[in-house]
DNA sequence: CCCTTTCGCATACCATCGGTACGTCAAGGA
DNA sequence: TCCTTGACGTACCGATGGTATGCGAAAGGG
């Protein structure tokens, strides 16, 4: 696969470069990331860099691209293990909010994601990563009377934030029970959104 | 008040600087203006911002630490109408929804503001502007027996992040109904929280 | 097998930006 | 009146994102 030198001297470079600037990215930010850090690190030059992306900031959407696709895997994966609809949909949002305690996936998913690219492509992606799936989940438990009926993308929004929320405090809280009772708190939340 | 020549013409100085600078960073974001422009829509220069602030960064700190005052302000106002202890909640989250809503709050509180300060100052700095009266309310009603006995930091950061979010989302959606079904829907969530 | 083209990347350079050092001039106290 | 202090302006610096160009090896045709 990937015949020729050229093709994978070419994709082999530029790992490297997704590798390490997300490595950095997610330590120390954006901002406060040189792209001659970027390129020493990986090995190369800016030249290398740029013959690869657009600049820094389209190199940053392609590592976030990334990270939103890891996260909605993980999601993915343990939802569809579930069989009840309700069970997929509690089990997707609770393993949202256990991936998204990882600093690392934070700083870039949730912290400088919306302020380098904008509010507006930082949604478009991830509404087309996980928050599609959301979205999804929640029409069919309303379709299906688990939910109240009621227009879902302003709900789908409430939990979204509410998760991306939690966790970064999680991340951040001393008390070694944060993750637990907040686990706890989303799932009372969700549980309460169920139809008596 | 503030007697003497130099004390207002500071002061004055000041606040065209805190004034120009949260136009400018409201509409185009932190990372999009530059000190000249700032100095320049403020008619001074870069050795009066620089006398008055330890930096670019201090400046916008200052300029995020006005925005909140002013919505910590409205909320504040909204909730004190209210008699009832449920009503004072739900209220204030609904007044700080609908604060939330102004794009040029959003950019600075929302947005930029984890970004540029670090998401640990930028808590810091909403805890104690607007956080902690949510806090406070919660810790309330639990008391009183309105909401289910449940540590109240995992509830106040999801409500919290609730609340964010789902502002963002009203503010570009081009449903004019956008508003008030979030209002709706939260207002949904809150009372589903409510011990029955 | 050679010649040419293409491609992946390095080098050198530029413009701009945040930040600093220092000069200046008027206000205010003695 | 003198001197100090404070509020700024001016000139300058290092670093950073971005660009233009050169180069050598791999790919492709004859």
């Amino acid at each position: 696969m990937t015949e020729g030198v050229r093709a994978q001297q070419r994709e082999q470079t530029r790992r490297t470069l997704l590798d390490e600037s997300r490595r950095l990215f997610a330590t120390r930010g954006y901002a406060a990331v040189g792209l001659a850090e970027i390129v020493g690190a990986a090995g190369v030059t800016k030249g290398a860099l740029y013959h690869h992306f657009a600049g820094k900031a389209e190199l940053f959407r392609a590592v976030l691209g990334e990270v939103q696709q890891e996260v909605a895997q993980r999601v993915a994966t343990t939802a569809d293990a579930e069989e009840d609809p309700w069970a997929r949909f509690t089990a997707g949002c609770q393993a949202f909010l256990t991936a998204s305690t990882d600093p690392a996936i934070q700083q870039i998913m949730l912290i400088d994601g919306p302020a380098v690219l904008g509010w507006n492509e930082w949604r478009a992606l991830d509404e087309a990563a996980s928050g599609r799936h959301l979205a999804e989940e929640l029409t069919l438990l309303v379709e299906q009377g688990l939910i109240a009926p009621q227009p879902v993308a302003p709900l789908t929004h409430l939990l979204s934030g509410a998760m991306n929320e939690a966790a970064l405090w999680v991340a951040r809280a001393t008390d070694p029970a944060a993750l637990a009772d907040t686990r706890a708190a989303l799932s009372r939340m969700l549980d309460a959104l169920r139809t008596a």
